[in-house]
DNA sequence: CTTTTTATTGATTGACGAGTCAACAAAAAG
DNA sequence: CTTTTTGTTGACTCGTCAATCAATAAAAAG
């Protein structure tokens, strides 16, 4: 009983189902059937809808580079200081949305994706440069022309917390980690220069 | 024409096999046949010397982790005072033989395999509680009970450099990297408290 | 010498997975 | 109504790969 305008439909189950997929398996090793078993169709109408796995896998990434942004962008509209939004930014990283073990997980296997596909690479290249950028910009004001180190330090920061999400030996706590990233940012804006 | 003592020689190719491969590849998905051939030998005898795939990932972890080990000990016996000794394992960290690219490429897809291996995941498990605890000690001489968060924050910022190196877009540069950290460290030195 | 132990591989098996295709169903267009 | 477009799948192909095994060869032990 095939119902029309399915296809946005069918794209959007797929992409939430990878990273879910991934996620939950904690591997790019995710067959385009498994994908497709839990976004309830068959794989063949997997590869209908994408052209193959690889395809599948950058939509994933895409998907979760822009619900990042979304998180980054929507956290920034209610801070005025520059210092509120360097805030901002770190708590955005570390909110429910984009900390949860899952999301965590697919990032890290994105990173391995990377190192194959230049199209996954691009992607998490823009990510990082806008983020560096995004700290940049609001940290000159706060501590000048230091603002460039500062930012690849709390940048750097936030990834390497990432990963050591993945290991999970704790529970996860976006607060926890972002209280560490925002410790980070007090001594930055300490320094005696 | 069979030489006897063959067996470490052989496993210790494969385990070095095992890093370049994956290193090279960016990936775990190497096979063992890509292995044994790199290694100068048939996917049989891999299988023969190592119980199975898993087996030949997991001495390619313990001897990067031994490596990684061996190299902050050689670093610490030179130092005497606290600060020296995190600087040196900082610059360990960050020093020639660790931060190649094929060796950075390799812990990345260890940390997934420890996403599924619980075997792996304790191996990491142990090298983060080391590394925290190497850092700890030293710490608490200069900032007091500000070393823990210090800890924290060192440590994470050195694995999210790895992270960064990962995705190479520029030369590799361990000495930046160790730069970054050391600047930190410059500043949990600094506090005003 | 024979027998055992160690080293070594080509060939094979068995499983699994990406991608294709023919065929079927229903809605929309004509 | 017919035809075309859109949605959907089961079955199949083709390739790959981990793991096994039988067979060969040389050294060591007896």
């Amino acid at each position: 009983m095939p119902k029309l305008g399915m296809e946005p439909i069918r794209r959007a189950a797929l992409v939430k189902a990878t990273i879910d997929e991934i996620g939950a398996q904690g591997s790019l090793d995710v067959t385009v059937s498994q994908i497709a078993r839990r976004a309830g169709m068959s794989s063949a109408l997997a590869h209908h809808y994408f052209g193959g796995k690889e395809d599948i896998f950058l939509a994933a990434m895409r998907h979760t580079l822009t619900v990042y942004g979304a998180a980054v962008h929507g956290a920034l509209v209610m801070a005025t200081t520059p210092r509120d939004r360097v805030t901002a930014v770190i708590r955005a990283s570390f909110g429910a949305v984009n900390f949860r073990p899952e999301v965590v997980s697919a990032w890290l296997n994105f990173y391995v994706l990377a190192q194959t596909n230049p199209q996954a690479q691009r992607l998490l290249v823009i990510y990082q440069k806008r983020l560096r950028s995004n700290l940049r910009h609001d940290l000159r004001p706060l501590v000048g022309d230091r603002a460039d180190g500062a930012a690849e330090r709390i940048a750097g920061l936030i990834d390497g917390l990432y990963l050591r999400q993945t290991l999970g030996t704790r529970v996860p706590s976006g607060t926890r980690a972002a209280a560490h990233v925002l410790a980070l940012l007090d001594l930055e804006l300490q320094v005696v220069t």
